[in-house]
DNA sequence: TAAGTATTTAGAAATATTTCTAAATACTTA
DNA sequence: TAAGTATTTAGAAATATTTCTAAATACTTA
């Protein structure tokens, strides 16, 4: 919910890659953090600024938190960066 | 020159604020001031971010000088989020 | 219930960002 | 050249972000 939240969230290279990784389907927050070189608690940092910018969702399976792309907020995204270049127009 | 730049610049609502100006034709940074209650020199650090994301440039005539939106990288942003969303496709 | 696995939360430390004031640069015109 | 206008740069202070370790929560299965 605004647009701050949301470039903010699009800024951090680990979090976008996080993002294309969950462009193939869903993973669990250990599966995500396997490839990466950080802690847990530090994928998990960033999990909760894309929860918060509403770019993934998550849904609990058993022993698990499975987190999804959320593609909603990249329409958004798109649309003003549109508008910003042709005025609303095509081009 | 690179997504995280971009992605940065675009998260301050001051910069973002700045580009829809610049949207209707080239303004000094005079007169990009006098549409915010910040100092010129917080206003010129801002112009200098847009710059480095290559969002804005610049060009000197007199005394001023005029700063306009460059869709180029705008561009780039939009393929990469398109990318996410439908893995190239349209939706 | 007890022990194990998956993940998050709390708190701290390091670093980055945003803003300001004051001074510096760059250019124009009298 | 001197004085004025426009803008940037330097440096400092406040705040935000990123990362870690350690502990807490939540769920599963023996």
């Amino acid at each position: 919910m605004g647009y701050a939240e949301t470039f903010k969230a699009l800024s951090d290279p680990a979090r976008r890659q996080i993002l294309e990784l969950l462009k193939k389907g869903p993973l669990s927050a250990g599966d995500i953090g396997s490839h990466f070189d950080m802690t847990g608690a530090t994928i998990s940092y960033h999990l909760k600024i894309l929860k918060q910018a509403d770019l993934i969702f998550e849904s609990k399976e058993k022993n698990f938190i499975y987190y999804q792309l959320n593609a909603t907020v990249l329409e958004e995204i798109m649309l003003w960066i549109s508008s910003l270049r042709g005025g609303g127009k095509d081009d």
